[in-house]
DNA sequence: GTCTATAGCTGGATAGAC
DNA sequence: GTCTATCCAGCTATAGAC
């Protein structure tokens, strides 16, 4: 397949490189730390590069969380999964995109383009989760309306996002009676984790 | 009481004025829209004066962020209230102050001092949560391990700040089911809400 | 206490050489 | 594509007048 001359091209290693260097940025200084210049220098090139890919910078953090998201996505537990809650759960839990995502919603606050790109990325995430909880529960017999899918999906969202973020903190109290709680729960429906490594 | 002459005074208006226009500023615009000279302009003063009073940003920040959590602890259900698992329900829902948070945790992340002020602010706050929750459950006859009181109230923190960020974006999908489930166990242990108003 | 003025820095963005 | 050089805006913080 012949390479096509459009520029600037979309997988030239700079590119890559800006918004690794962006990311980790990101994750471990906040989204103040990621400025034009300190960005380039952590990918090794100029500043000016920034603006040849992406434009402005409100386009190139529209572009790295695009980029996280199509990651989380691919990360989603397979129709074919022995274990989909568990999965779904662990997913949830230690996905490294829950760091980045509490920054891009802080830096939504005041960058209305990249607001615009979380709500509607989101509502697209979230009927995914809602569709493959519905299928899992229905083929465990859970019926209605104990817990609607939905609601089992956000309550196992929030409280992954919330643990997270307070362990990030030093805070831990009553952290494993909560987790004990719910995989109690996904024991009862799947059976104890099988540890597939 | 003689009014002490230190200076600068802690209770002067100008003062009061900057950390009431700071803290608007953080919940429209995000904190990195909470400059000295904006926060100044807004308050109708000069930007010297924020360093006249707090020193540097960081300190204003951590001031700020002091007054923040003791409003919420003013505002904890007391230890009289006749159904104390629905108001505490209703102050994380409702409390204005989670946005607020979101920003300081966000803050956080590049700001060692507000870092460790809400790290040791945090530990007291759920110190006190789990202490009232515990008491709340034993006048029930609750008994562990199904949920212990901490587990409890971090279910419930967790869902209201996830909901409240979610609806932020738009996105209510599943969220009056999962408030159901939540206030239907609240109200098996305390009844229907009473309205007070 | 509150102001003006300013020093000193860092940021986003662009022009143009190579 | 990648660089150097540069413009202009906005920021924190301080000095000193009132």
């Amino acid at each position: 397949m012949a390479r096509s001359r459009r520029s600037p091209s979309n997988d030239a290693p700079a590119r890559g490189a800006l918004l690794d260097a962006a990311e980790t940025l990101m994750l471990e200084e906040g989204y103040a730390a990621v400025t034009t210049r300190r960005v380039a220098a952590r990918a090794g090139v100029n500043n000016g590069l920034i603006h040849y890919y992406f434009g402005t910078m409100d386009s190139m953090f529209v572009d790295l969380f695009r980029r996280s998201v199509g990651r989380s996505f691919a990360q989603m537990p397979t129709t074919s999964s022995t274990q989909p809650l568990w999965e779904m759960w662990e997913a949830m839990r230690d996905f490294s995109g829950n760091a980045l995502m509490s920054e891009f919603i802080a830096l939504s606050n005041h960058r209305p383009l990249v607001r615009e790109e979380i709500a509607s990325q989101s509502a697209l995430v979230r009927e995914a989760h809602v569709v493959e909880m519905s299928r899992v529960l229905a083929s465990y017999g859970v019926v209605e309306p104990e817990a609607s899918p939905a609601a089992i999906g956000l309550l196992m969202m929030g409280t992954a996002r919330f643990l997270q973020m307070e362990a990030a903190f030093g805070l831990t109290v009553g952290h494993d009676d909560l987790i004990q709680v719910i995989e109690r729960r996904i024991a009862m429906l799947e059976g104890d984790r099988i540890r597939t490594a």
